[in-house]
DNA sequence: TGCACGATGAAC
DNA sequence: TTCATCGTGCAC
């Protein structure tokens, strides 16, 4: 299984968002290897996006996304779930992708659809905020499927706050796929 | 130094 | 609809 190039995430956002669907999210903790595939994402344009973490500015948390592509952007949401992240775009340009769903492949015990039940299933916590995608243990590979599934456009969720940028048409995710978190 | 509030999930 | 639970960001 081919591991994605560095130059993969180093593109617009939203194109990063759609291609992540159906690639494989892999995780070795412990000596176990875990690893889902990605049905469900959305976008985060900063640092215009209201919605998005970097709308603030550069901060110590948000400085991995204003980083290099091709890093997990991980962070803890309402103190007890953990959320990951892939910053996308050139060193200086605040994007990234949520990871929301993801389809158990090997490994995988508990539910997945949802960011933090994904992160809780999968072994990631803020432990790997800043890791490179491109490293061994834990990174995104291309299983090589053939590209026949319908992608789905959604307004984001938990976002309401953001005012116009809260209808925008962010979320993506696989038709049909029952391990989509809110479809 | 203090405090209000989430890119959530589960129970009621 | 409510609550658990805590790091972050910004006001004092």
């Amino acid at each position: 299984m081919q591991k994605l190039p560095r130059t993969f995430y180093d593109r617009d956002t939203i194109v990063v968002a759609r291609e992540l669907l159906g690639k494989h999210l892999v995780h070795v903790a412990d000596g176990v290897e875990r690893s889902g595939r990605i049905v469900e994402v959305e976008a985060y344009l900063g640092p215009h996006d209201l919605a998005a973490h970097s709308a603030r500015g550069l901060t110590r948390r948000t400085k991995i996304m204003f980083g290099p592509p091709g890093h997990a952007y991980v962070y803890l949401i309402y103190g007890m779930y953990h959320c990951m992240n892939v910053v996308t775009q050139p060193e200086g340009v605040a994007s990234a992708v949520l990871l929301r769903a993801v389809e158990p492949v090997q490994n995988v015990e508990g539910r997945t659809q949802g960011p933090g039940l994904l992160c809780q299933a999968l072994h990631i916590d803020r432990r790997l905020n800043g890791h490179d995608l491109l490293s061994d243990g834990f990174y995104i590979a291309d299983p090589g499927e053939p590209a026949g599934f319908a992608i789905v456009k959604r307004p984001r969720i938990g976002v309401d706050y953001a005012g116009p940028w809260a209808r925008k048409l962010l979320r993506f995710y696989l038709k049909g796929n029952p391990f989509v978190s809110k479809p």
